[in-house]
RNA sequence: GGGUCGCUAGCUCAAUCAGGCAGAGCAACGGACUCUUAAUCCGUAGGUUCAGGGUUCGAUUCCCUGGCGACCCA
């Protein structure tokens, strides 16, 4: 049906259009350069003006104007111009030149259509009101919505700010298995899949957590993975089945280095991503620069309106505290050991409060299967998460490298799934046989790095950070 | 999992309240126009109104079921 396009196999560019404006956008306002370039790009507009025709070019460093009069480019070399539809990509050749509006234009002399948009595109002034149609086809969404390329780039910033970062201190990045025979490391719930060759059934990771581990027990003493994990839960504006990771581990520190280490992470991020340290979530204006706070769960509690937990933790008085989750609207399962419970309070009553950076030093041992016992609180241990603007960021642990007391933790997680809990830690045997020829004392964390890009570039929606989030199939 | 809302031309939206020929702008196509930039002007074409069922003389509209999505809640 199209068979009389053609499909050119390349076109020699002499610039980029973002060099042009760069070098150009000082001309005056009817200035003409003798300067030859050729550019290429998709044809966003198309202003036909009878015997002169303007349209705007963009590539992927900026947007230029095609001025294409008769005069100049000849009548064949108008028709050609003129059968540019809105959308085609296209080569250009020509001088630059200012026009006698200001508008840093394109003298064309000749114009080549590189491959023509067979659809039509959407409305290029009122863009892509359609979420779905954004998400669906991101490639449209790309050309016409300021903040899918915002994210984009804000992402490969962030990228290149961690890799940087960690390269600086020494991590050395690795890659370890997303196939894995026993899902373990968070709890969550995993995909599961088949390899046919081997006849058994793998997992997609849900973190990398347990063979960073086994690099430190192989003697790297900083690793880092950025990394992709999969949990199979529902989608939300802060959830989504894949998602991206960084988790990075330092022998011989505890949790207390490590979130020094996370704080300063978070500000080399933002002044990638932004330039500065100063965004707003919640309402609110937060600022990175400013040191991080550090509270207990008990004290996130209090401060966000909720009990004084701490007597009666100590005491060992659980009914009151399965009331006051009941107070906190938390629903909370007969089987949930205590720790739980508590965690459940703080998560309804104060997680969503915390909008500037704070860490929450502390979790209950049942739910916080990987890291060392707390050195002074009981039923405790060193694990603190950090909460930006009532975001989760980052999980952060002095991490458990007693290999029995790993176990009693796997057991102990193996209750909480026979009693119902899907998501609780699958225990790993492997792992625990690594662990037992020695894990140096050593500090870690997982940053979710699609989290922390949504609040920094303050964006609603994970979705809008994830290239392509999951979806339905919509046919 | 529960609730609310949305889905009409390629895109942005009307028409739905109170059932009565499914429309406009942009994009496309044809024409006019040599400094436009959401160009303008004249014309042409463009529809499984998300799908299926029901009520009705008649359904985009009312009812039911389902699909996809968004938001809120759990």
């Amino acid at each position: 049906m199209n068979d009389d396009i053609t499909y050119p196999y390349k076109y020699e560019r002499t610039s980029d259009i973002g060099d042009l404006r760069a070098r150009f956008d000082s001309l005056e306002p009817g200035e003409e350069t003798s300067e030859k370039v050729r550019v290429a790009g998709r044809a966003m507009t198309v202003r036909g003006q009878g015997k002169a025709v303007f349209a705007d070019l963009r590539d992927s460093t900026g947007r230029i104007q095609l001025f294409a009069r008769q005069n100049v480019i000849g009548d064949e070399g108008m028709e050609s111009f003129k059968a540019i539809g809105v959308g085609d990509i296209v080569g250009a050749e020509g001088e630059v030149m200012m026009t006698r509006r200001g508008e840093l234009s394109i003298n064309v002399r000749s114009v080549t259509l590189l491959a023509p948009a067979l659809r039509p595109m959407p409305d290029t002034f009122h863009g892509i009101a359609n979420v779905e149609t954004r998400y669906r086809q991101r490639y449209l969404d790309l050309l016409l919505t300021e903040d899918a390329r915002r994210a984009l780039d804000g992402r490969a910033k962030a990228n290149a700010a961690i890799r940087s970062f960690l390269e600086a201190r020494d991590f050395v990045e690795v890659e370890t298995p997303l196939l894995q025979p026993v899902a373990s490391g968070a709890t969550a719930r995993p995909f599961k899949t088949r390899h046919n060759a081997l006849d058994i059934d793998l997992y997609l990771r849900v973190a990398p957590e347990l063979y960073l581990k086994r690099l430190l027990i192989g003697g790297l003493d900083r690793v880092y993975e950025l990394n992709r994990s999969f949990r199979n839960e529902g989608v939300s504006s802060k959830a989504n089945p894949e998602f991206t990771m960084l988790e990075a581990y330092e022998a011989y520190v505890d949790y207390d280095d490590t979130m020094a280490l996370v704080e300063e992470l978070v500000r080399a991020i933002a002044l990638a991503v932004n330039g500065g340290y100063e965004f707003t979530a919640g309402g609110q204006t937060i600022d990175l620069a400013e040191p991080f706070r550090r509270m207990t769960m008990f004290e996130a509690i209090t401060a966000n309106g909720g009990p004084d937990l701490v007597d009666v933790w100590k005491a060992g008085d659980y009914d009151t505290i399965a009331k006051e989750a009941d107070r906190a609207g938390v629903h909370v399962d007969p089987k949930w050991p205590p720790g739980k419970v508590l965690a459940g309070i703080y998560e309804s009553i104060a997680e969503r409060k915390l909008l500037e950076p704070t860490f929450v030093v502390g979790y209950p041992k049942d739910v916080s299967p990987l890291a060392k016992d707390h050195r002074s609180t009981d039923g405790f241990t060193e694990q603190t998460d950090l909460i930006i603007g009532g975001v989760e960021i980052a999980p952060i642990y002095s991490e458990l490298n007693d290999p029995a007391e790993q176990r009693r933790r796997f057991e102990e997680q193996a209750k909480q799934r026979s009693s119902g809990d899907e998501e609780a830690m699958i225990a790993d045997e492997d792992f625990l046989e690594a662990l037992s020829y020695g894990m140096p004392p050593a500090g870690g964390y997982g940053l979710g790095v699609d989290r922390l890009l949504m609040l920094l570039l303050e964006l609603p929606s994970l979705r809008e950070v994830i290239l392509f989030p999951t979806l339905k199939p919509d046919h």
